[in-house]
Order: structure tokens, then sequence, then C-alpha cells
RNA sequence: GUGGGUAUAGCUCAGCUGGCAGAGCACUGGAUUGUGGCUCCAGGUGUCGUGGGUUCAAAUCCCAUUACCCACCCCA
């Protein structure tokens, strides 16, 4: 048996229905705040992500899936989107277009890492970005954007956590004290810690430890290393996020595993998830278009994991059940099949959902199949009824049963709507 | 890349110190010649993940391997 490939999965009729309700209300909201869409291909040169993202992130170093094509150019599969959107930005000269562009993306990323529970090696993103403003205000809208979603999704038991990391007047100055007093402290730091303190001083801040906490916490803030700019910036989104009514939590020790990144970065993440409990995660990259050859042009995004959402989505939700039919036919023989399917076009045409049953079945397996499928109202033709041009239409949940001439079988059931379960 | 756990019917899982392959759910038919749900009866079609080994005999014990799950790492 050929199965999917590690790290990818098919996802069947009986959970898409979660993901359509978190398509169709991320779209939704995000047409409120005046989000346009746009598709990006699945793979791109592979420089692209080597240069946006930075080529000794883990993503470029060890994840990508990259692959030489027939005309032996190296092409990736996208990783993440922001570096695809803004390379269309670029391309397609949008920033002539007006001042700010709200754009935002969907689809599937590609990352080669160990599975997990909310982690995948084919993985399903939206992301959103605002090109051109630098404004916290720009920042705090997009945060209440996604409360707004996660309200709406009834996601709940979730954390926003804030940060900023700087930009390339301050950070340098701030990672060489750090690494400076990590090295005077690294004796009571665990081997991994140790080992990071050279490779990427940042990330020893976001070790989990228990032994290196007391260590850590006594390490320098970046928050305290801010330039006047970052801060004030940082001052200001958390004044406008006040304004809205969000909570959040400041976490100096938030690091982000992109390069892009400037001043604020920020990240949801929920209880309901296990290890991997980040929903979605984003921050400032305001060089990142000029360094991918375009006009300096400030940008704020974020890419939230659909997979997780769908995971993260309260029981109530999940449980609800998939869509079912407004009305099944249950034919009776050859010529009521014949019969049916004429019945079945036309309440189709008439907006109705309806299921007809192919198979040579009892009546009796008729209405158990019906009643399985949680159909309201089966109708019912036999010999009897398709000599008369009848049909008996049942409710199943009040068990009444009246004929009804068939070319009136649309106006009955326009007439006297059944409630479903 | 490193750990731990798991792998038996469509699904969820039992199967003990080796001895005929099981249950519940689901599915099909019947009890009711054309009326569902509740109840009762009947119905299994499975390379016991894969490959070796031990044994008279292996789902069970041993070795290897693959996949999945969880965690480290990293991130959405």
């Amino acid at each position: 048996m050929i199965t999917c490939v590690r790290g990818t999965r098919d996802i069947l009729p009986d959970e898409i229905h979660l993901w359509h309700l978190v398509e169709r209300e991320s779209a939704a909201i995000f047409d409120r705040y005046g989000f346009e869409e746009l598709r990006l291909p699945i793979f791109e040169v592979t420089e692209l992500f080597a240069r946006g993202i930075g080529d000794t992130t883990d993503i470029v170093e060890k994840e990508m899936y990259t692959f030489t094509d027939r005309n032996d150019q190296s092409l990736t599969l996208r990783p993440e989107g922001t570096a695809s959107l803004v390379r269309a930005y670029i391309q397609h000269q949008l920033y002539k277009d007006g001042g700010t562009r709200k754009l935002y993306y969907a689809g599937p990323m590609f990352r080669y890492e160990r599975p997990q529970k909310g982690r995948y090696r084919q993985f399903y993103q939206i992301g959103a970005e605002v090109l051109g403003p630098d404004s916290p205000g720009v920042e705090a809208e997009v945060i209440d954007m996604l409360m707004l979603l996660m309200d709406r999704l009834g996601i709940g038991d979730t954390r926003l956590w804030i940060n900023s990391i700087g930009c390339p007047a301050c950070r340098p100055a701030f990672l060489a004290v750090l690494q400076e007093r990590e090295q005077a402290a690294a004796g009571r730091l665990c081997a991994d810690c140790v080992r990071r303190i050279a490779a990427n001083p940042l990330r020893v801040l976001d070790c989990k430890n228990p032994d290196c906490q007391d260590t850590i916490n006594s390490l320098p803030s970046i928050l305290d290393y801010l330039c006047a700019p970052c801060r004030s910036h940082h001052e200001r989104l958390k004044k406008h996020l006040g304004l809205l009514g969000i909570a959040y939590h400041e976490n100096p020790r938030m690091v982000r595993g992109l390069d892009y990144y400037v001043k604020t970065t920020f990240e949801i993440t929920s209880g309901a998830l296990g290890a991997q409990n980040s929903l979605l995660g984003g921050g400032r990259y305001d060089g990142l278009v000029e360094q991918l050859g375009g006009p300096p042009t400030h940008g704020f995004g974020f890419a939230l994991g659909l997979d997780r959402f769908v995971l993260a989505l309260p029981e109530a939700v999940r449980a609800g059940s998939r869509p079912v039919p407004d009305v099944h036919l249950a034919p009776l023989g050859e010529t009521a099949q014949e019969l049916a399917q004429v019945v079945a076009a036309r309440l189709r045409r008439a907006g109705f959902a309806v299921s007809q049953d192919f198979q040579d079945r009892s009546l009796k397996s008729h209405l158990r199949h019906a009643n399985r499928l949680g159909v309201p109202r089966v109708v019912i033709i036999g010999d009897a009824e398709a000599e008369a041009g009848q049909a008996a239409l049942k409710s199943l949940i009040t068990g009444d049963q009246i004929l009804v001439p068939l070319t009136e079988l649309e106006a009955v059931l326009r007439q006297q709507p059944a409630e479903k379960e």
C-alpha cells in the first residue's frame, strides 16, 4: 500500500468543515480590516528564502525542500509566505499603487522537521502583511483583528506575548553585552545554553530548562537597551493595545527564528496545543523589502498556523456535525430511480441540497440510512407513487408522512421547512 | 539529529507466564411482503506493520527495520 509521505496528511471530509470554518472566518474578518488576498506560487528560486529569511537560520540551513529542476535551477518549496509576498510586492511594483498595501495569503508551507502534535512537514498558514506605514497603530490594528478572529472562532485559553527586539542601531550593542554576561554565567547554564552562547546568544533566553531559569532571569533585558526610537515605538504599541482593551504579556525573552524581524515581535500561544503551543507569530520587518531589491518600505505582519487553529477550536465547534442534505430521495425500483433523478435535478436547481440513493435497497434500509445521515426529510417513490405521479414525503423528525404530487414537491418543501437536528 | 511510547477488523481497542483470531462501535440482512431511531437475531472478507530468529507450536519471546504518536530541538 502506498501511503502519504511522512509529515503530510490527508484531511478527510470528517474534518474539512472545520478548515472551511477557519478559512471563511479569516477571509471575512481580514476583508473587514481592508486586507486583500493574493495567491502566490508554492515554489520559488532558492535564493529568495536564503536572502529573505537569513541563511544561518534553522529554516534555511536544514529544513528546506530544495531541488533542481530540469533546467538546473535551484528551487525550494516555500517554508513561509512573507518572502514570497514581498517578492510579488516588488515584482509588480505594488508600492506605486498608493501608500499602504494590506495583503494576505493562504496555503501550504513546507519544512523538513520531525513531525509532532501540531507540526507537520506540509502545514498550512494564513498570513497577512501591511506594507508601508511605520506606525505602532498598525500593529495594534492587526493584533485587534486577530483577537476578533479568535473570538469569532471560540478559541480561548490564549495569551498574547509582545516584545521588541530592537533594530540595527541598538541590537548589536545589546548582543555584545548579553554574550559577555552569558559567558560569565556559563558555569550555571545547561550544556545547550553554553553551546548557544556563541551560536546565538538570544536563544539562551528562550531555554526551558528549569535549572537555567534563575540565571537567565538575571541576564540583561533587551528592553533596557533599546534606542530611543525603538523604545518610543514599543511604548506607543503598548498604549494602543491598552486603548483597545487588549491584554498582553510583555516577554523580553521571546525570540523569533527569522532574521528579518526588527522592533515589534509578537506571538499568541494556546493552552490547547501541547508543546507546539504557538498559534501564530509575527512582527515588524522594516528592512526586508529593501533587502530583496525594493524601495525602503516598512512592513508588519504575521502568519497563523491553520493546522493549529483547527486543533484549538473548542469542543462545541469541533463536535458540530457535517452538513447534511435538506432532503433524501428513496426510490424503490428502476422506474422510481428514473423519476427520482429528475426530481432531484429540479430540487437542486431550486436550491435544496438533495441526496439520492442509487443503491437498490429496501425501504427500511433507505430510511435507516437517511436517519444515520441526519436528513430531516425523505421523499419515498415506489411503484404506487410513481404510477400516480406522487411521492410520499416523510419527516424523520415528527414521523409524519403526506402524499405530494411530484410537480408540487418543491413548493411543499418550501412551505414547510423542516427543522434540522 | 536525540529520546520515550505504540503498531491486531473500516474505527476504538482487548488478547496474561507461547496453544483454534476476539469485543464494542460501524456496516449488511432479518424480526416488520413498503416505513427510520429503541430492542432482539444473524453475518468477518484480518499479510496480527515488515523481515529474520527461537520453538513441536509465535499476535505473544528475541533481533532488526519501517511507520505513527509524544517530547527535545525548532517554529505556525
